[in-house]
DNA sequence: GTTGGAGTTGCGAATGTTTCTCATTCTCAT
DNA sequence: ATGAGAATGAGAAACATTCGCAACTCCAAC
């Protein structure tokens, strides 16, 4: 099962570039969220030609395609991670700047119970929690 | 009970010069969302020589005293609101762009479920659903 | 009521992210 | 191999937000 030439599937009938197969891999080589900016980095670092501007329109080419999700953290730059099967939300230390990924049943719940009561078409739910993680809430009693 | 002067309650310390009187009176007088641009535009037409810069700081301020809510709502920049007592949650329409806000006491259930699981210090949560209003969604398939 | 100094303001410049423009280059069905 | 259409790089532009600083205000203390 070779995968080195392309399979023209994932991109559905978009050209397979250099740039869109690099930045498709970095992002999947990457545990967790990346940025804009970071991943021009890193693509800088296998491509040192690759534009900012490329950057942004593959991701929302991914984006569009499904192979990606974005989100807002907290700042006002937006991450990318790929698209996982399950549903998740997303958890952030505003000490140390830790994101912590969890899944819920009682969002469907929720989800549902709006869709009924609204009449609308739910088609994306982002719950965005922000807090102090166990060690942040230590050290910050402990230096007061 | 006069308010022409002021209490300086409010803004705990911080001098009530006649800008910060004027954008608060603006964002109270505005039922649900505005955003910093909006609300320089609003504030303009009351006192020309209002600044932009001001009306963010400001923004910061009340932010700051917990006297308005700070979201983001699908596009780039922040929507402010006047800080209620209960908390609420948002539903936008990708049709219309219709916001409506709602209530659950699943969210509840979920922070505390959360908070234990992981020792987190759950200090906001903020639940964005997107999607369809039912005008949206019977346009859509009537234009299809 | 005056005063003084900390805090605020307006302005324009700066920042940071994301998008656009356009000439050049690449992809891929034929 | 070819050509039409799509993608790219570079820099400019667009957008929201913040900064730096001189001038101005607020208000506690007199």
């Amino acid at each position: 099962m070779r995968n080195i030439r392309n399979s023209n599937i994932e991109l559905k009938g978009h050209p397979v570039t250099a740039q869109r197969r690099l930045l498709l891999k970095l992002i999947r080589d990457t545990r967790g969220h990346i940025d804009a900016k970071e991943l021009y980095r890193r693509a800088s670092s296998m491509d040192e030609s690759i534009s900012l501007a490329t950057v942004y329109r593959s991701l929302r080419l991914f984006k569009e395609l499904d192979l990606v999700d974005e989100r807002r953290l907290g700042q006002v730059r937006c991450y990318y991670e790929v698209k996982q099967l399950g549903e998740h939300q997303h958890l952030v230390c505003k000490g140390c700047g830790a994101v912590i990924e969890f899944k819920s049943s009682l969002i469907h719940k929720l989800v549902d119970k709006v869709q009924s009561e609204h009449g609308f078409n739910v088609t994306k739910a982002e719950l965005y929690l922000e807090g102090y993680c166990k060690e942040c809430r230590e050290e910050a009693k402990g230096s007061s």
